[in-house]
DNA sequence: TCCCAATCATTCATTGCTGTATTATTTATC
DNA sequence: GATAAATAATACAGCAATGAATGATTGGGA
């Protein structure tokens, strides 16, 4: 009888991808941010500074509903202003600050240098196979 | 100018897992469950039925407030029941109720087979690399 | 024995995400 | 040009998790 010890299964992958966020996420919050708002302003400065919420939805993969809270507390911050599109006044702008801007210059630092720390445990060949793997799964799932 | 491309990343891990979870736990839904309540549920079978909140919180990993409050949701459900020993007032117990019970064996097969239809797009060796290289990952930041 | 510190569960506020209404506004159709 | 269908944002409720504060209970030390 031959035990069938430690096989992958998926709380091995959800706990490293809990334990990985954990880390980035504790070094953005001494930015006062997190990953979810830096994606959001990162969004924001690829196109251009501005986007309609739904558009920022799209690019962030997730639900309209989670865009309006998320600029909610983006817009608390200060780093994101709401305005009125006056060609279509359906549509909310979310317009980048200064002070977002700003933000975004050094979470992404912070944020790549966290996952510098996170990877340099794994050698080049590695990292390579890790997100070959990573990817047939998704890719499967998907 | 050689460009760095697809190099691996946190957000390839975090995008692979969510993918993974969403997977599972909308077949999970389909049975009335998710992994949190499968994996409290779990947790109480393993120790035989029941736990105080505070031993549950420390199996799952996570805070006491959070099972507080899972466990609401359980027992609305009528999985669970809380009791309190008599031994020590401050304790509650949950306690597995038959419905509970049987939650938790269709849980468990459903999550089984998820699991099956999502590590099926990898070769058994390939499996095997990718835990190591998760175990790598959490390990280092652990 | 009385009191203080530790322990336990709960509540509340916050983040982040989902899905389902609801309400504006635009556009296409008649 | 009025109206119906589509689209946009929001409000609201629910799940999951965290942290801080609060109230009950226990146990050890003076």
């Amino acid at each position: 009888m031959v035990p069938n010890n430690a096989s992958m299964n998926l709380t091995t992958l959800l706990h490293t991808a809990g334990v990985a966020q954990a880390g980035v996420e504790a070094k953005l919050a001494a930015v006062g941010l997190s990953l979810a708002k830096l994606a959001a302003l990162q969004a924001l400065i690829d196109a251009g500074d501005a986007l309609p919420l739904n558009q920022l939805a799209d690019r962030l993969s997730c639900v309209r509903s989670n865009i309006t809270q998320l600029v909610d507390r983006l817009e608390a911050d200060g780093l994101v202003r709401r305005r009125t599109d006056p060609h279509d006044r359906r549509l909310r702008l979310a317009v980048l600050t200064p002070a977002g801007r700003r933000a975004c210059d050094e979470g992404t630092r912070v944020k790549a240098s966290a996952e510098r720390d996170l990877l340099c445990s794994l050698s080049r060949q590695e990292a390579e196979q890790l997100r070959t793997l990573l990817g047939k799964l998704a890719g499967s799932t998907a």
